[in-house]
This record gives C-alpha cells, structure tokens and sequence, in this order.
DNA sequence: CTGGGAAATT
DNA sequence: AATTTCC
C-alpha cells in the first residue's frame, strides 16, 4: 500500500520517445497499457493429457479409444475416442453408449500426472535462458521469451536467412536450432490469402515490422520446443504464440491436437479484436461461467427477448453470448461492467479487467512458479454411498491422510545433501546411493478439513453454473509431529487423524454424531513456510543435470545475458549482418543433454500407493488381456508415431511386461510397473 | 453415477 | 472461511 501513486491509469505519457523494441521495465507492470505487444509469450497445452501419460504407459492403447476415469466421469480421452463422439468431462455411461469399445483407464490418482507434469515442465524451464516459465493446472506452461527473442532478432542475417541460428543462451553459442526465418513455424492466424484455413508456414517476415519479426522468431522456438516435447517425452502439445498470456492460450486453441498458431496482425486491420469478437465470452481464459452467466443475464434478461435465434436446449456452458455482442451493447463500458458485476465479494477491479480480456489485453505476468507448491490437498467423493457415520468417516480420514503425509514428503521435501560441501552450487552432484536423508523445502503452517453434504435426492436446482452444494471448511494450524520425517506415513496419519482431523471434523458438524450425508472430504494443508537457506524457489524437484537458466532465475540477471543487444536494437536496424553465427554449428539434432530419464519428484518411497490403473474395456468381458496381449499387433501398434515422417522410432521390448515401447517411454512405461500390482 | 485438484481474491 | 477461476 506504499505506492498507490500509478494507481489511475491515466497516466499522461509525454515522454515515452521509445517505440517498438522497447523492453519492458520490468519493475513496474501496472500502468503500461500501451500497445501491449512488447513481450513474446509462447502458451503450451498438451494434448489430451491425462490420456496420454497412460499411452505412454502403455502404447497399445494409443491407437484405441481410451477414456480416463474419475469415478463415473471421463476426466478426458484421447483424439481416437472423440472422433467417435467422447467428449472431455463426460459421463462414463453416455461416452461408452456413443463408443462401445472404449477402454477405460481409472485416473482418480493423480500421481503418474503430476510426475510426467513436472517432468515436462523442468524441462521447458531449462530450455530456453532468460525465460520465465508458469504453470496452469498440470499440462499448460506459459513462457516469457522475450528477452531471447529480442537477441536472436538482433542476431539476424538478413542476407541468409533461411539458415539462422536460434541461440537458446547467449553463453553457450551452440546451444540453439537451425531455421528458416523467411517463414512461420506452424500456423498463423488469420490465415494468409489463399491458403486454406489450416495451413500456414505463411509468408516471408517483413524485417522492418519489430513485432512481426519478433513472432515469426517465437513461432521457431514454439515448434522447437514442441518437438523436443514429443520427441524426448513422448507428448504432443497444442502451441500459442502472442504478445500477451490471454491471447497466447486463445489462439493456441485454433489448431487443436499437435499443432501451433501465431496471432499475427496484419497491417491496417484490427486483427486481435477481430479474432477476440467471434469467441464465446465463456471461452475467454478469466471469464468462468460464474461471470459469464451474470453477464448473459443482464444483456438477455431470461425472461425476456429471444437470444439470437439459436438457444436450444443443449449449448451447455457458452450460453451463445460472443465478445462482440457485449462490446456492442449500448454504452458498454468498463463501468458499466463494473456495475453489472458488483455484488459482494466481487473482485475489485472487476469491470476493468474483463473489458481488457475483451479486447485481448492482458497485463499480467508470466509468474515463475515455485518448486514447492503453496498447498497440497488430498480427496475423494463419496456420492455413490454418503458418509452417515463415524467409523466410516474415520476410516476415511485415515486414507486421506496416510495419502496427505505421503504427498508432503514427496513434494516438500528434497534429498539433503549439505553437510560441508558449498561446491554444489555448479551441477549435478547427486549422493549416489546413500541413504536417503531428506529435510524440507517448506513446510506447512496450516491443516484445513472441508466436507461438503450430498446435494440430496429431492432434486434441488441444478443449474448449470453452481456448485450443487457449498463446501465448509475448518482449519488449525498444523501440529509439529506432521513434520517428522522419522516415522512411517501411516502412522504419523493415525496421529494427524485422533489429534487434528478429529477435532476439525467435529467443529465442522457441531452437536451432530452421525447422520451428516457427506458427499466429499478434502484434506488440504497449506500456508507454506519456505526453509532458510533454500528460498522457496531454489533446488528442488528440478531436473538434475546441469540447469544454466538457474543462474538467470532473478530479473535483474535475466536481462543481463541478453542484455547487450537488447540496448542497440532499436537503433542499429540493419546494421547487424556481421554478427551471424555460423549455423554450421549445427544443434544436437537427435538427442538433448538435458533429458536424462530419471525419476525425479517419485524418489521418496512410493511402493504400492493405491491403486494402478485398472483398464476395462466395455465390449468384452476380456480386460486385462486388452491390455497385455503382447501378440495382437506388433506391427500396428505404434502406427501412430511414424504419421508424417516414416521414420521409425526406436523401440526396446519391456523386460517385465514384454510390451514393445518407444525408447523415449520406456522410463514412463517401467514407472507404471514400480508403482502397482 | 458430476473428478481431483491448485491458486488468487475477498 | 468462502468464492471464483483455472486445469
Ligand atoms: N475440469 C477439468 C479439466 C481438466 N482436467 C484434467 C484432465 C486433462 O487431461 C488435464 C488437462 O486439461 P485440458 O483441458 O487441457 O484437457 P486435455 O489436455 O485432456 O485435452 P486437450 O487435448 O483438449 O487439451 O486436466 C480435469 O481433471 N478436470
Ligand atoms: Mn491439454
């Protein structure tokens, strides 16, 4: 609260000569509402991702219809089982109605997920120097690339540019990738006169127009890294490419599975709000349904006018509001949304920020994410039979927090190494073999219990944007003896159960003793207090191998690596020619030192957690022999790798299970042995 | 027969 | 402690 001073917006600005080029101060975000198209962010999706960590697990799925299970809905399923109908989110019964054959995957533990997650994610975050990286939920990552790509846009030869270098780091030349810079990597969007809607590759970057430049460079880097990801991981990913973290994520969505798109302004055209006015206001990352409802409402009162002719009962979320119809509606304005969507408990700045959405801009930062997370929670749903009584609701709590205290260790906690040896600042240093001392990253202040009561069976409303019923919860702080790291998980659960969980539980359900319907608990801690000396954002759950963005973590270092190009960019503007890099370097093409394939978050013990992945498979009666005949189909069971390039790819034959797998999935494939059956 | 989370904001 | 957003 010390320096409101920026507050207003208005903020005349007389003296801002710089154009283009500038850099972002990065001190400062709030006020520069400008033209906004002076960062680079790359969006990545990946694709039906949940599915795809089971493919890779076992790739005989990859060519099936596969569903992936929580409880009595489908948390996604792969490109095969959506062309016969499946959707994401459906319910276990109407997706195998529409594909009787689909096999489905129980994916209620989300431990495979966030393990290939993180996997993913250490890498990205090593990729590319300078950038900043934040995750979304498990499978989307946004990268800041600014600063490499204002240096390699420096970096040019225009006089070759069909064979430029992209320097991923510039103090290790020969980190980076050959491209051709007279083109676009991917998809563009709007697509280029006369080429069809899908593809692109389009034109030749006119080099005097700094922000067209700068995407055609970001579109080589988003296909690299894509390519990195499905080659070295086994994951395709869905890419967007713009200037801010909105437009990036909506324009990614454009070329769905395995594919990429630049939001590329053409000259003279209102290109960004073109592309924004034909979005469904609830397809605009920031606008949920809650906020979408309440603005369908106000513009269409239900009981009254006809929505634009088409309202059937289906349209689930969209409601069939689009940007353009709010932006057009008389007097619209940033107020005017502000009062719309006054109510208490309404975010401040409300109004203001959804009209910025609807116009594509968006100020806020690419945040670099922590190692540790800021809460860990565990639960489960019981709508099938509700909790009635206390047994049950120990036995419960119990399970829980036997998964909580496992999770702690596995997320909070990293292998202490220590003890007299400053040197490991540098590189890998792994304690090969010894016992496995751990301490922690950060622990927890606080233990939260919620429960939430079955909406009951006298159909109450269900609309379609509200939780069926409202959480409660309770918290405490949470009790030293959660932090031993000396017991077993179990019973250090036990514990938590008779002396916190109990207590909550009972504060929760005051003066009841059974009898509550409870439909859902959720064990949560949170309130994460970093150790000293390890900074919450330090080593951690990182990859192991050498991490050179590590040393660039800070802004202020950030910017120094690229920094000398980055001053005279804006006045040298074609003066650059003798800077080429000889892409007679040529990258490492086929493999990348970075990956190295081991386990990394797991290595705290993670014997038999719960529960593998039990497939079923619908039409017969065969589960298991879906899965592990090995004999149904050597030769078509990869089929999908090889699509576009015919080349093949390396495969090893399991020593356990004796499936075939590409190399690059067998650490995934053997992690799925390690953890069940 | 409608998951299992994580984060920001108030 | 609750709501809302995101996946
Ligand atoms: N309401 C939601 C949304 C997503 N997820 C999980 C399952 C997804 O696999 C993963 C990623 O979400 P996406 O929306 O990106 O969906 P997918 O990656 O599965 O599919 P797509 O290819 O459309 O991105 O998060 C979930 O459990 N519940
Ligand atoms: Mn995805």
């Amino acid at each position: 609260m010390k320096s409101a001073v920026a507050a207003t917006v208005t903020t005349a600005l007389p003296a801002q000569p710089q154009h283009g080029a500038a850099r972002a101060k990065v001190g400062e975000e709030k006020n520069k509402e400008a033209d906004g198209d002076d960062r680079v962010i790359l969006h990545f999706d990946y694709d039906c991702f949940y599915a795809s960590v089971i493919e890779n697990a076992h790739p005989a799925l990859r060519t099936r219809p596969l569903g992936v299970r929580q409880k009595s809905i489908l948390a996604t399923c792969n490109y095969v089982a959506r062309t016969r109908g499946v959707r994401k989110l459906m319910p276990v019964a109407q997706a195998r109605a529409a594909c009787p054959d689909l096999v489905v995957v129980c994916g209620e533990d989300l431990a495979p997920f966030r393990d290939a997650s993180r996997r993913l994610w250490a890498f990205l975050r090593g990729a590319v120097a300078g950038a900043r990286t934040e995750r979304l939920g498990l499978d989307e990552v946004f990268l800041d690339v600014t600063a490499a790509v204002v240096y390699n846009r420096a970096l040019l030869n225009p006089n070759a540019l069909r064979d430029s270098f992209f320097h991923l780091s510039a103090e290790d030349p020969e980190r980076g990738f050959t491209f051709d810079a007279t083109r676009f990597a991917g998809c563009v969007h709007p697509p280029p006169d006369g080429q069809g809607e899908q593809h692109a590759g389009a034109g030749a970057a006119v080099l005097d127009d700094p922000v067209r430049v700068r995407l055609m460079l970001a579109s080589h880097l988003a296909g690299y890294l894509r390519r990195r990801l499905e080659e070295d991981f086994g994951y395709t990913s869905s890419g967007g490419i713009s200037t801010n973290k909105v437009l990036a994520k909506l324009v990614g969505s454009v070329n769905k599975p395995r594919n990429q798109t630049t939001l590329l302004p053409v000259q003279g055209e209102n290109t960004i709000q073109e592309f924004l006015d034909a979005h469904q206001i609830r397809e605009i990352p920031g606008i949920g349904s809650r906020t979408s409802s309440i603005i369908a409402d106000h513009l269409f009162p239900p009981g009254k006018a006809v929505r634009a002719g088409h309202q059937e009962p289906e349209q689930q979320t969209p409601s069939g509001i689009t940007v353009r119809d709010v932006l057009r509606y008389p007097d619209m304005s940033p107020a005017l949304l502000s009062r719309i969507l006054d109510r208490p408990g309404a975010e401040r700045g409300g109004g203001k920020k959804i009209w910025n959405l609807l116009h594509g801009r968006d100020a806020s930062e690419v945040k670099e994410a922590g190692v540790a997370p800021t809460q860990i929670s565990v639960e489960d749903t019981y709508m099938a039979r509700p909790l009635n009584t206390l047994p049950e609701a120990l036995r419960e709590l119990s399970v829980l927090a036997t998964s909580l205290v496992r999770r702690m260790r596995a997320d909070l906690t990293t292998a202490a190494e220590e003890l007299t040896d400053p040197s490991s600042a540098g590189s890998a240093g792994l304690p090969l073999g010894t016992q496995q001392k751990r301490r922690w990253l950060a622990y927890p202040k606080t233990l939260r219990l919620s429960t939430c009561a079955h909406p009951g069976k006298s159909g109450s409303v269900s609309s379609t944007s509200n939780p069926s019923f409202s959480r409660i919860s309770r918290s405490q702080p949470l009790p030293s003896f959660a932090l031993d790291l000396g017991r077993p998980c179990a019973e250090v659960a036990e514990r938590l159960v008779r002396e916190a969980l109990l207590p909550l539980f009972r504060r929760l359900h005051v003066g009841r003793a059974a009898g509550w319907n409870l439909a859902l608990l959720n064990v949560c801690v949170a309130n994460m207090v970093p150790v000293a000396g390890d900074g919450s954002s330090g080593s951690g759950g990182g990859a192991g191998g050498r991490d050179i963005s590590r040393m660039f973590r800070t802004q202020g270092e950030r910017l120094r690596e690229w920094s000398a190009w980055d001053d005279d960019a804006t006045t040298t503007t074609t003066t650059t020619t003798t800077m080429m890099s000889s892409p007679s370097l040529s990258p490492p093409r086929d493999r990348n030192d970075l990956f190295d394939g081991k386990a990394e978050g797991g290595a705290v013990a993670n014997g038999g957690s719960e529960e593998k992945n039990d497939v079923e498979d619908a039409g017969s009666a065969s589960a298991e022999t879906e899965l592990w005949a090995v004999d149904d189909g050597d030769s078509d069971s990869d089929v999908g790798w090889e699509d576009e390039d015919g080349d093949s790819v390396a495969q090893q034959r399991c020593a356990a299970c004796g499936h075939v797998v590409p190399t690059f999935a067998m650490s995934a494939h053997e992690r799925f042995h390690a953890m069940g059956d």
